[in-house]
DNA sequence: AATATGGCACAAA
DNA sequence: CTTTGTGCCATAT
């Protein structure tokens, strides 16, 4: 039996990296790609604690259904600043108590780059 | 070691 | 469409 490796952090800051301005992924997908399915909370546990919000873009990340999530823990003022960037990048909003991102599908990020060998990972 | 708490996902109802 | 319940991975007590 091989003892599964942990969910390595840095993999997860790296890919977040990736996502350009006005698109967006979510915590499950970031997980499937670092070789985590099921690991989408720990993914969520990682971005809180993101060392280096200059070069790591969380508020890109969002969740499967397409309410938003949380940004620095699960506070409401966090969650107004994570609309905010999300908005002055262009991504619509529906409005409501649990706003939702329109269209997330389309705006959905997919080439997303494995470390190490350069890779593709298909989504 | 055991439980509690998270920036979650998904299937059922 | 919503709510509820269960599973999941990682960290903190």
């Amino acid at each position: 039996m091989k003892k599964r490796p942990k969910l390595d952090p840095g993999v997860i800051l790296a890919l977040t990296a990736q996502v350009p301005p006005g698109r967006l992924t979510t915590y499950g997908t970031l997980a499937r790609i670092a070789g985590r399915p099921g690991g989408a909370r720990a993914v969520g546990q990682v971005l809180k604690r993101n060392p280096d919000p200059e070069r790591v873009p969380c508020y890109r990340v969002v969740r499967s259904d397409g309410r938003l999530g949380g940004y620095h823990g699960t506070s409401a003022a966090g969650l107004k600043r994570k609309a905010a960037r999300l908005q002055a990048d262009g991504i619509e909003l529906i409005p409501g108590p649990e706003p939702r991102v329109r269209n997330l599908e389309r705006l959905l990020f997919k080439a997303f780059r494995t470390p190490g060998r350069g890779q593709i990972k298909r989504l």
